[in-house]
DNA sequence: TCGATTGTTCGATAATACTCGAACATTGGC
DNA sequence: GCCAATGTTCGAGTATTATCGAACAATCGA
């Protein structure tokens, strides 16, 4: 069986680390990723980057309450928590994507 | 006579810099006291901590361009730089003032 | 000029984070 | 069962960051 995936209540993340989650170029471009594309498995769009290393930035996302992990196959189907993410911080997601990606 | 004390240009600004910044909760709550007392002097409200400390976050959101500092006797004022920020960041202020104090 | 105030800089230490290869685990199809 | 696909975990190496005391610099008032 798969073993489950541990995502954090929001109410129980700060501000802070959703800050440090977002201070990563990749990381950035990961959730503007995932704001077009729901389901979005992990390692696509990001081939030159060794799958370690994006499991890597995907745990930290999750663990910051961005995303949602969801067992799929042999995949993990990741989305962007957006309505929880609005209650807990409201504008966040909206201020991210609004933004260009950086140069 | 002072040497003078750098700023960046917001435009060379990147998100993920922004966001570093903000990933510490002393410099987040170093933004809202600033938010609230403009030209604050680097060590008022943190007599707890260190001021070689506060000045290496005051460096830090100086750098990331939160922040403006002006040599006022032998104090330095900040203040937000609450325009500029809304130029290039739009929202960005309005969203971190709006969330509470991390607990 | 002396002393108090304010803050920076330097150096050291500890902690944290990023990157990535190798090995492992899980899933689904054949 | 075997294999390919997908992703995690582990460990190591490197880099960045945080913290803080001590020394230094600048300013102002007496």
């Amino acid at each position: 069986m798969a073993r489950p995936i541990s995502h954090p209540k929001l109410q129980d993340v700060q501000l802070h680390e959703i800050m440090h989650a977002l201070a990563d170029p990749v990381r950035l471009e990961i959730v503007r990723l995932a704001a077009r594309h729901p389901e979005l498995p992990c390692n696509r769009f990001f081939d030159e980057i060794p799958k370690s290393t994006m499991s890597h930035h995907w745990r930290v996302l999750r663990q910051a309450g961005l995303i949602r992990q969801v067992g799929h196959g042999a995949s993990r189907l990741n989305s962007l928590r957006t309505k929880e993410l609005e209650e807990r911080f409201p504008g966040l997601l909206a201020f991210v994507l609004r933004q260009r990606k950086t140069r």
